[in-house]
DNA sequence: GCAGTTATGTGATGTAAATCATAGTCGCCC
DNA sequence: GGGCGACTATGATTTACATCACATAACTGC
């Protein structure tokens, strides 16, 4: 990849939006092009972090696994997002596995340079702790749903979570919902398929369209039956 | 509370701790104080966020209520703690409630007077972006250990984290303890109960001492029997 | 010291969702 | 084009934990 090729991906990226062509420049100097196929992990939980990534292509996705191994993902990523930060923040190992779902290109920038750059750039500092925050303002929702919302509510808010950010077709299995929500395939299966009975979205092979949002809404709000 | 007084607060607390004497002062001019009684809320979820907050003393919870109405506890902060500070960096409403457990003086901090603080203190951007990416780190885990490990694991996992902040002398109810780990109460005192019996905690009124750290380690990580 | 409230403790019962089992279906690759 | 793996589907059974229902004990304020 060209260096001009890095600075145009990293100027359509969240972070580095604000940043001027010199400042785009230096820091596409600093990064580093990986790529991966589907299912390949970019990094795993516990594993040293040097690096933070910026998607160029493809989507990937962090996941967590308890210790029965069950998988809990974390979140989605796709083009122009970033991820492994928190690690590189904080200098400890990554807190999460990174797998790949379609073939993917990333950014990978080194920690130590990183945090040089990030010193003279508060506008930049800024913006990740946009980024943070809206993060963490997530994860407390979705701790609070878990902890105290049925796996009906529990699946209509992830749905509209996602759709919030990526429209109303939903290119996820329900095995991949599921371990979003909390709960199992089976589960989301008969959920997704109650949905659809009701007319409130459509499905089909690693698909899901929402037809209804404000049904949806409605349910992801309240108890079913009021 | 006297300027002088405000600075030494702000001095002591993790996020502003690397300001100069010139740098405390501004922003302790830029500070009002608070002071509320035990369970006085000092804002809701939904509430415009004007202000964020360091305790100066007392202690604070912040909670999140499911639609059953069941509280659900993010987390205790004590002297020296920021709050708030999500909603006023994305300028959103506040994501959750915060109410007083014990007597408790705060300092607030202006929403746009802070942002334009920021906007020249490098440092204490990354300070921030350090304690959020620590939170965040938080949440993840909890999101994990609710989606996907049993009760016992999920308390033994609350009490750790708990003691490696506060020491092992813990000042919750077993109600409290129960909010944070997504159960009942009285599931929180039977597996209390349990864990008393095998000697790796005592417990009274409001208080937990972990007696074997070890123990409760291994009951955090790997399934009880193996 | 007494009343009222909050915290703890324990059994009996209920149930939401997991688990187990089995089968059909779609896409893909050699 | 046939076979293999991933995805979807659905019924039967189990279970971890919540819920309900009391009872006792400890602190709090008057």
């Amino acid at each position: 990849m060209l260096p001009a090729e890095k600075s145009e991906i990293l100027k359509k990226s969240l972070i580095f939006s604000s940043l001027n062509e010199e400042e785009l420049s230096e820091l596409a100097g600093l990064s580093i092009e990986r790529s991966f196929q589907p299912n390949e992990f970019i990094f795993w939980e516990g594993d040293e972090a040097d690096y933070f990534y910026v998607i160029a292509q493809g989507r990937i996705k962090v996941v967590k696994h308890a210790s029965s191994g069950k998988e809990f993902i974390i979140a989605f990523f796709e083009p122009g997002e970033m991820f492994g930060e928190v690690a590189v923040f904080e200098g400890k190992p990554y807190p999460a596995s990174t797998q790949v779902i379609s073939a993917s290109k990333v950014l990978g920038i080194n920690r130590q340079n990183f945090l040089d750059f990030l010193a003279t750039r508060p506008k930049v500092a800024l913006r990740i702790i946009n980024i943070l925050g809206g993060r963490l303002r997530d994860a407390q929702g979705r701790l609070k749903d878990l902890a105290g919302e049925r796996v009906e509510q529990r699946l209509a808010r992830i749905l509209l979570m996602l759709a919030s950010r990526m429209g109303n077709t939903l290119p996820f299995t329900r095995q991949e919902l599921a371990d979003m929500a909390g709960m199992t395939t089976e589960t989301a299966i008969r959920l997704t398929g109650g949905l659809s009975e009701r007319g409130i979205i459509r499905t089909s092979r690693g698909q899901l369209v929402i037809l209804d949002e404000a049904k949806l809404r409605a349910l992801a709000e309240g108890p079913p039956i009021v």
